[in-house]
RNA sequence: GGUGGGUUGGCCGAGAGGCGAGGCAACGGACUGCAAAUCCGUCUACACGGGUUCAAAUCCCGUACCCACCUCCA
């Protein structure tokens, strides 16, 4: 069995033959750090974390490079408006990334390089386009290089279109360009609107880097000047990935083998995203779920398929969720031993094109294998379906018992315990009760405790409650 | 105008020529003092109109509707 993977580049779903055999090298583009980062910006961390753990459980050395772009007209803008520098701006707006990505259990990437590391490696990439005629300094002194599109005959490669079809960009200010799709390598440094220090010295005069061009560079940098799998957005796919590879080859660098899209989060008509606008941030939709949830939530759809986010379908998910945590509470108190196994269904389903859907129904058949098990209490059988949940939960970065998920557990585990101590003391007195068989008395106590928002249920080891 | 993707049961969401993904909800049954949880069962769906085929949700043609992208400065 091979991994097979859909490249958008050839629209073809093709078996995975890494360069090197076994070591895949990733570059995936990460976030503008310019604002706080809501369900569809982590979405994307989350399929390629996804894709990266299925490659290292399949006996890959993964180097997963994720960039972060950290200097660009929006944050300068941003930071205008703000009154703060803009390093400051990108840097709060970065912690809260790492922030939201820890809360769903996204891993850190092998490197993670900012665009304003790397200012030499973009020059030189920038000098080599220069020399082989695919790129110019602009003619009106403003400091700007930019990409010569019509001396690249491949361009449009990626995503199929002509030069000539494509939109040209009526209302912009063509300038210094030759053709106005040509695009910025390099941005000339404006003295009047933009603070010195979003200025670095170059050949072309002070400036900063295009937008498209740092991934080039650093990509190059850190995984060669060809490598496996290049991902993103399909919002990038153009221009930022046309650019990319386009100034990439020009510059002779093969540059990626398969290219991996991923379909957008989005949320209800125009006027309801407007308003769940800020409910939508990694932090408030974790005020409703957890992280793991909200992980679960975005594994059961395929990452090409496009998303409609509402609450009630994430609340859906995080019942479906909780019936495999359910699962392994209650066969964790019974198991003994166990060994993690995957079984062949899920393996199938996660090599086709990374089938979370399907993956996510094997472990649900599991379960409910597992559940049926359970009621002889332990077994082996009972061990083996264990084993394979864990295993495969922790394939998909969502085994419960990862300590990624015990951020701010120290909270709840106080609340818990005085949770407890309060409960356990009624709990005696229900059992009693029953005991004694007055049901009148038991289920009152049951109510009043179900007012407070505990779930009271009668287990053969005696009485759980759960926060409902 | 160009490029790409989509429309599946009450809801979410897979599948991509035959063999009923899975979850949530609902209903019936088992279990329970009653519940809860769990298990078993029920709900046979693929936008519309044609066509190909022994067989179409899946392939082909057409129609409708929806979405994304079409370049710095925005």
């Amino acid at each position: 069995m091979t991994l097979r993977l859909h490249d958008t580049a050839t629209r073809e779903t093709r078996d995975f033959v890494p360069l090197q055999q076994g070591r895949a090298g990733i570059y995936v583009c990460g976030l503008t750090v310019q604002s706080e980062p809501h369900v569809g910006h982590v979405r994307s961390a989350v399929n390629f974390d996804v894709l990266r753990r299925w490659l290292a459980a399949t006996g890959y050395t993964v180097d997963f490079i994720r960039n972060v772009t950290d200097i660009d007209d929006k944050i300068l803008a941003r930071s205008a408006e703000q009154g703060v520098h803009w390093y400051a701006l990108a840097a709060a707006m970065k912690r809260e990334l790492d922030k939201a990505l820890a809360a769903i259990n996204v891993l850190p990437p092998t490197y993670e390089p900012g665009a304003t590391g790397h200012v030499p490696e973009i020059l030189e990439l920038i000098e080599q386009l220069v020399a082989r005629g695919h790129a110019y300094a602009a003619e009106d002194g403003s400091g700007d290089v930019y990409f010569d599109v019509r001396s690249w005959p491949a361009y449009g490669e990626l995503t199929r279109q002509k030069v000539e079809d494509m939109e040209p960009a009526g209302d912009a200010d063509p300038r210094g360009k030759r053709d106005p799709r040509d695009f910025a390598l390099w941005k000339g440094w404006k003295q009047e609107t933009e603070p010195q220090t979003a200025a670095w010295p170059s050949p072309y005069g002070p400036g900063r880097p295009g937008w498209h061009i740092e991934c080039s560079a650093m990509a190059g940098k850190y995984l060669g000047p060809a490598f496996d799998i290049h991902g993103g957005g399909v919002d990038l796919r153009f221009p930022h990935h046309e650019n990319e590879q386009a100034q990439s080859r020009a510059a002779g660098r093969p540059f990626s083998s398969y290219w991996l899209h991923n379909a957008w989060i989005t949320t209800a008509g125009e006027k309801m995203s407007k308003s769940l606008g800020n409910s939508l941030l990694v932090p408030s939709v974790l005020e409703r779920v957890r992280g793991i949830e909200l992980r679960y939530y975005m594994v059961s759809a395929h990452y090409r398929s496009h998303v409609e986010f509402s609450f009630e379908a994430l609340d859906e998910a995080a019942k479906g969720f909780r019936r495999i945590e359910d699962f392994l509470d209650r066969a964790s108190g019974v198991v003994g031993g166990w060994f993690a196994s995957l079984p062949d269904a899920f393996v199938q389903a996660m090599d086709d094109d990374l089938g979370t859907p399907a993956a996510v129904a094997v472990i649900h058949d599991s379960v409910r294998e597992g559940n049926r098990l359970l009621v002889d209490g332990a077994s082996d059988e009972l061990s083996q379906k264990f084993g394979e949940v864990i295993a495969m939960l922790d394939v998909l970065g969502l085994n419960p018992a990862d300590e990624a998920w015990a951020n701010g557990a120290d909270d709840d585990d106080k609340l818990t315990s005085v949770i407890d101590a309060l409960v356990q003391g009624l709990l005696a007195e229900r059992t009693a009760a029953r005991e004694a068989k007055d049901w009148a008395r038991a289920d009152a106590i049951r109510d009043q405790i179900k007012n407070a928002g505990v779930e009271v249920e009668d287990t053969p080891a005696g009485p759980k409650w759960t926060v409902s």
